[in-house]
DNA sequence: CGGTTTTGACCCGCGC
DNA sequence: GCGCGGGTCAAAACCG
């Protein structure tokens, strides 16, 4: 597959811009507000059937990476099943998770202002990568949608977002967002796919 | 001073 | 049972 660029928005972002700030960053999002109205269920044809109170169990395969082999994006499916009752509530309480979605966008930069607030709460090595990955949390009061940001060790210049979750509330900033987003855009949406993990 | 980032420690699940 | 890797916590540092 040479053709795997494709999948990517290709952005020309200010490579000065290496740090993150949600206050003042509005360029160098990989997608348009449609796309994200979905996070937060507000789209009347939602992203793949979201529901807000989708609760799933985590079984024994989790999503380890989101790419494949060829560096192209891959939706590998999460795998959930229902609650076991052999678990213990606060055991069952930790292994719901939500519907997750992955991002891969060509950009110089880690941050990907998607017009959202977001706060850092942790960061890991990552196995065979050179390059760590970042845990986000959105610090809207009642919101618990995290993302996870990671470049590949294979191609440093494509970032990998992952979303968990749905937003409960608006975007923080849409209109100022959207129009930096679309001064920084070489290629349009449709080769832009949020894939369901 | 309040919000955010950093970073080591901790927890947990999984494979061997 | 143990080690490894992923994910989260939380205290300290940092910053506007």
């Amino acid at each position: 597959m040479e053709n795997k660029d494709q999948m990517f928005f290709p952005i020309s972002s200010p490579a000065s811009s290496a740090a993150y700030d949600p206050l003042t960053t509005n360029i160098m999002a990989p997608t348009n507000p449609h796309v994200f109205n979905n996070f937060h269920g507000n789209s009347p044809n939602g992203l793949m059937d979201l529901k807000t109170d989708q609760k799933f169990i985590k079984k024994a395969a989790e999503v380890k990476e989101p790419v494949d082999q060829n560096g192209s994006f891959v939706g590998s499916e999460t795998d959930y099943h229902l609650k076991s009752s052999a678990a213990t509530d606060k055991k069952k309480e930790k292994m719901i998770r939500k519907p997750r979605y992955a991002f891969q966008t060509r950009s110089e930069v880690d941050i990907l202002d998607d017009g959202y607030r977001w706060r850092k709460y942790g960061q890991k090595a990552v196995k065979n990568n050179k390059f760590p990955r970042s845990y986000y949390r959105c610090t809207h009061q009642g919101c618990n949608v995290k993302k996870q940001v990671q470049r590949l060790s294979k191609d440093q210049t494509i970032v990998v977002t992952t979303y968990e979750g749905i937003h409960t509330h608006p975007i923080h900033n849409p209109t100022d967002n959207f129009e930096h987003i679309l001064c920084q855009m070489h290629v349009c949406t449709p080769l832009f796919k949020p894939i369901h993990l």
